[in-house]
DNA sequence: TCTGGGGTCCTGAACCAT
DNA sequence: TCTGATGGTTCAGGACCC
């Protein structure tokens, strides 16, 4: 606690949802909300527009709808908001070194290390400062708060929201958070609120009263004490500028509830896979593998293993997975599976193993430096870093693709690829689209990371994501007009399919472009799309069309085809991500976010070559400029011409290989920037 | 009417060594 | 030799945050 109110914090105001409009301004002051869009969904971020509806964040879509039913229903962009995040953060450093980034929105600033402030008006000017210079720089609108310590100044920025600045001078805080709700401390969440509540203590000032003893018996030695002292306005916490990561974790809710023990232990495997592609990327190894499982009543249990030394083999890191997995009872059904790795180091096992190989020259080193799991893997080396896929679908038959599509089909219809990784050289959108997408699956349309391998579409990371089957969503406005859906369901080409869970329910298995029927009724889609295997060249996936006052849709992007026989990837030309749309007064769709930035490919079987033009991704026309696609159909696509610094723009309707038309990257939300991103 | 994903931190039990 | 205290490590679960 310092005595100046040197300490800022800012966090940017309904960012994602902020930035979507910022990006579209036929959104601007329409309510918009972004999340997942999946039957199991939640949101992540509602507009201002939104919250008057009641919808605020980690609440689940389906209420979301419930309340807001003419909002739009946006997939997030997490590559956009990191940029803008990237230009946010940049100014913050302009101010000091000491920057701590909280998130992608928030971060706290020590002003006095950066010798910017010293005392209060100082302080407020740099504030005022910064938030004029992240309107200029972002076009975007941030709240500040200034104090004497991290936790009074979050309080500060909270109180100061939207778009204000709050400072709260040393002396004066323990008047001012006294009449406010427990909750506004940091750590006091749903629970620890409604146990401080039975005791009777509602406020920040009876927090104070009831004592650290009192504290310390209710909620235990660390949380009573630190609450105490947050309750006093006490708080000595640093800004940090770097922190360590302690552990890395990726985890898949499912739409529907797996039950094929089969299907789950391919699961594991794949989110093993992910778990150590993206602990090699951060450049760490870990010693301890951790297995959550979230079970068909919510709950949620974890199991772990701690090997005797570090490791980012992946082969390492399945077998723990698996082994762990062994031990818990999935009878019942999973939601949720999760792999982690913890007590991360920056070297493995492996590495000293060399190491004392090294210095003993040919010397047999310790007997016991294998890691405790390191069993030989039955998958193949893993180049790539990623594990392609390989050790799971060894088993599968398959006639030598690596790392191929592969679908398996879930409950929903679901069809998703094998765990490819995703080499797309152009923008890693596949990838992008199973983990940002995750469970923001449309209804029925599933997109796993991308097939990778893609010889010919390239733009998309082949995703091969059939069973658009039930994507058509209708609002409850109803279908006014109707959406067009052209296309069968994509039905992937690929030969085999390990794990394609034929015990879940619903699951259709080998069935070739099932069509998608359009659903009035906007649920989800738990029935509809079609896995396939061992077909090959079906059509692409439904695309969405995007129609004022009504309705849209969510499009499986997926385009697929070719290849089946031999048992080769089964995914060519990977059509672009279907963005979500949002059509102002209407309706909204969703995607499987392929991801492609272009959001543009080519689809359908060997030879057919019809350009498909996921909706929400940016385009340039030659004769209209920059513009979003709001829909597509029936060879039509249908493009809103505006740009973040424009009004609303026009809507225009092209055919689809219009050659004017053209896919972009997004515009920068303030200044025109190079427009044309067209290849 | 349901409840995402990626984290951090804390607590308590069990076990082991001193 | 047995017992108890103490402390470290591992494991599991839970709360919280954005």
């Amino acid at each position: 606690m310092r005595a100046a109110p040197t300490i800022l914090h800012l966090d940017m105001d309904a960012f994602y949802a902020s930035v979507e409009q910022a990006s579209k301004p036929s959104l601007r002051g329409k309510a918009v909300i972004v999340g997942g869009l999946g039957p199991r969904g939640v949101v992540a971020t509602a507009s201002y527009e939104a919250r008057r509806f009641g919808v605020h964040s980690a609440m689940p879509m389906a209420q979301a709808r419930r309340l807001c039913p003419n909002g739009a229903y946006l997939i997030p962009r997490f590559r956009l908001y990191q940029a803008v995040s990237e230009i946010v953060m940049g100014l913050l450093r302009e101010l000091s070194p000491l920057v701590e980034p909280l998130s992608l929105d928030e971060a706290f600033v020590d002003l006095e290390a950066g010798g910017v402030a010293f005392d209060s008006a100082a302080a407020r000017a740099a504030g005022e400062r910064l938030r004029a210079d992240i309107r200029a720089a972002t076009g975007l609108s941030g709240s500040v708060g200034l104090a004497g310590s991290k936790m009074l100044a979050k309080v500060a920025s909270e109180e100061a929201k939207p778009a204000g600045l709050l400072l709260i001078e040393p002396g004066t805080e323990r008047e001012l958070l006294a009449p406010m709700s427990v909750r506004t401390l940091p750590g006091v969440g749903p629970v620890t609120g409604q146990h401080l509540r039975r005791a009777g203590i509602a406020t920040v000032g009876e927090l104070a009263e009831a004592g650290e003893d009192e504290l310390v018996r209710m909620l235990g030695r660390s949380h009573g004490v630190g609450l105490h002292r947050m309750a006093l306005g006490l708080d000595d916490r640093p800004v940090v500028a770097e922190r360590d990561t302690k552990s890395v974790s990726v985890e898949d809710t499912f739409d529907v509830d797996l039950h094929d023990r089969v299907r789950i232990r391919y699961e594991v495997q794949r989110l093993a896979d992910r778990c150590v592609g993206r602990l090699r990327d951060s450049g760490h190894s870990g010693r301890t593998i951790v297995l959550k499982v979230r079970r068909y009543d919510f709950s949620t249990l974890t199991r772990s293993e701690t090997l005797r030394g570090p490791t980012d083999d992946v082969a390492v890191v399945r077998e723990a997975a698996a082994r762990l997995l062994e031990s818990v009872d999935t009878t019942g059904g999973v939601r949720l599976l999760g792999v982690g790795v913890s007590g991360l180091a920056d070297y493995t096992q492996e590495d000293l193993f060399a190491f004392a190989l090294a210095a003993e020259g040919e010397g047999a080193g310790p007997a016991s430096a294998a890691p405790a799991s390191a069993a030989p893997a039955p998958a193949a080396p893993d180049p790539a870093g990623a594990g392609a896929g390989a050790g799971a679908d060894a088993e599968a038959g398959d006639t030598g693709d690596a790392g191929g599509a592969r679908p398996s089909s879930g409950a929903d219809g679901a069809t998703e690829t094998g765990p490819g990784t995703d080499p797309d050289p152009v923008g890693g959108g596949g990838a992008d689209g199973a983990v940002e997408g995750g469970s923001g699956r449309p209804a029925g349309a599933v997109g796993a990371p991308g097939a990778g391998l893609d010889p010919v579409g390239g733009v998309g990371g082949a995703r091969v994501s059939a069973g658009a089957g039930g994507a058509v969503e209708a609002g409850p406005d109803g279908p006014a007009a109707a959406p067009e859906v052209h296309g069968a369901d994509g039905a992937p080409g690929s030969a085999d399919t390990p794990g394609a869970g034929p015990g879940e329910a619903g699951g259709a298995v080998d069935a070739v472009g099932a069509s998608g029927a359009p659903r009035p009724g906007g649920a989800a889609g738990e029935s509809g799309g079609a896995a396939s295997a061992g077909v090959s060249g079906a059509a692409g996936g439904a695309e969405p069309a995007g129609l004022s006052g009504g309705v849209v849709s969510a499009g499986a992007s997926g385009a697929s085809g070719a290849a089946g026989a031999a048992g080769a990837a089964g995914a060519a030309g990977a059509a672009g991500g279907a963005e979500p749309v949002g059509v102002a007064g209407g309706v909204v769709s969703a995607g499987a976010s392929a991801g492609a930035v272009a959001g543009v490919g080519v689809s359908g079987g060997v030879g057919a070559a019809e350009r498909r033009w996921g909706a929400g991704s940016d385009v340039w026309h030659a004769v209209y400029g920059a513009g979003w696609v709001q829909g597509s159909g029936v060879g039509r696509v249908t493009v809103r011409f505006e740009r973040p610094g424009s009004g609303p723009g026009r809507v225009r309707t092209f055919r689809v290989d219009d050659p004017e038309l053209a896919p972009s990257d997004p515009l920068p939300l303030v200044g025109d920037g190079p427009a044309a991103g067209a290849e």
